[in-house]
DNA sequence: CGCCTGTATTGACATTGGCCGATATAGGTA
DNA sequence: TACCTATATCGGCCAATGTCAATACAGGCG
């Protein structure tokens, strides 16, 4: 006889996930994860110079990974004389909550 | 006169985030969020010819990927005959929205 | 203006990661 | 046993990423 088959076949889904993959891209990394944190927990926004301070990382790292935060809409900066302020982006949470319900949406009470 | 100090010095997180960052990344690439979204959204589980069959990649590809979110924890497998079952590990979800939950809390209403 | 400090950018390097072809393994069929 | 199919692993290639030293840029101070 013939082998059953493997299965009812099922649909892989079709959306296109490029978007939030680069968002959760965005948080494949510790030090930028201690930086959301420490955003999220501060009172106001954290100047630069507090993550040098603290990171064991050299300040133009820092600086990247900062920029790579910028670029996923995550945090937002401005430059106040010479030092530069950054905090979290409005809705940074929200962001990730959504794509995280659009990959794996919450079932009805099981 | 001397400059203005930056800031009331912000408190850098001291939270380990190796693990969270483990976690995001397996979420980091479009393919694997196809292959999570899949198996959310399946009535079972997932046999692995229905994502080489559908996926933009080869078999050896496929195979690599479902072994890195085996390794994150984020799905299990089964063999049954010469087919691989696939589906999303039990508390999936709730595991990464924890990692999201602690990274960003929840603000009391603003 | 020149000097100093804080941040950003550039360029190089090592490591990691996605991808594939070739091969190994597991399990069914004969 | 031998053979076939589905999946996993191996090895190599190339692109992307984390890191740093060196340099550029911005702004305050004298």
């Amino acid at each position: 006889m013939s082998m059953q088959r493997c299965c009812p076949p099922a649909v892989v889904d079709p959306t296109d996930r490029t978007a939030d993959s680069a968002l959760f891209k965005a948080l494949a990394d510790p030090h930028r994860l201690t930086m959301l944190a420490t955003m999220a927990r501060a009172e106001d926004e954290v100047c630069v110079c507090d993550f040098t301070g603290a990171l064991p990382l050299e300040q133009p790292t820092v600086s990247h990974h900062l920029r790579i935060l910028r670029e996923a809409g995550l945090v937002t900066c401005e430059r106040r004389g010479t030092w530069v302020y950054y905090r979290l982006a409005a809705g940074a949470r929200e962001r990730i909550d959504a794509a995280l319900r659009s990959l794996i949406p919450e079932k009805a009470i099981a």
